[in-house]
DNA sequence: GTAGAGCCTCCCCTGGACTGGAGGGTCAAG
DNA sequence: CTTGACCCTCCAGTCCAGGGGAGGCTCTAC
């Protein structure tokens, strides 16, 4: 099937394809004798496994890594695993943090409203940020 | 005082500084006659608000604004607030984005562990990742 | 007078995942 | 035979907040 079909199928840009060709994350094409990349189904099941791993919140760079220890080492399963702990723990650390700043936007929010607009001090730019 | 010693009393880098500048977050500065930038104590209040309003979630765009609402119309408290209830919506969302993605990886992982590694198929590139 | 620290402008680089456009070839239908 | 949809490559830009380094001036201390 041709580039525009396959993009199609897998809900996804022509543009996104070859982009994911130069990178690795999708394997060059055969071709037609005009030029035309010309794909069989293993590339819409690769384009499936890229589109749930991304779900998964890997990275294009992680899963072209993935891919790569499937094509030389097997069952890339215990990298795969480990990929995801490292993003668990790392969600963990964003969450906290994107948590703390909620907070404190809350405190400021909250502080905001007792504060007299007039006495807002230019040297400061604003009052309802505390410097 | 110049831009080295505005810098670290910021606890900033010169390349900060002049970046800065270019984008509207910190005026021009006078210069000497060999062409240093020279700065006054206001030029630290305002790397102070700066500052204060980046660990508020305020982009250096949004910071610029406030600025400007600042030169031209005066107190920008309003708009700050205005901000920060965009922010705090904002935050609200992708935390409960990441907090999704972060039950979605806890399945795959515990998932993982009741798959058989012989079993995974290479034209999905790994089981683990259900597509 | 000379070393070294500091300053200047200018332009390119990063990461992440694409998107847009220019300029041109190919293919199927009417 | 032409129109329009589709395809090709290559270049460049988007967002965000800076960082790196070249090539060249200036200032201060010894």
């Amino acid at each position: 099937m041709r580039i525009g079909d396959l993009a199609s199928r897998a809900g996804l840009t022509v543009k996104t394809l070859r982009f994911y060709e130069t990178i690795g994350v999708l394997s060059e094409a055969a071709r037609t004798p005009a030029g035309y990349r010309d794909y069989d189904d293993s590339a819409l099941a690769r384009l499936r496994f890229v589109k749930a791993a991304q779900a998964a919140g890997l990275t294009l760079a992680e899963i072209r890594q993935v891919i790569a220890v499937r094509d030389s080492d097997g069952p890339p399963c215990q990298h795969v695993t480990g990929l995801l702990d490292a993003h668990a723990t790392d969600l963990d650390r964003r969450i906290t943090e994107l948590t703390t700043l909620r907070k404190d936007i809350t405190a400021l929010r909250d502080r905001a409203g007792t504060l007299d607009q007039a006495a807002c001090d230019p040297a400061g730019v604003c009052h309802v940020i505390p410097t």
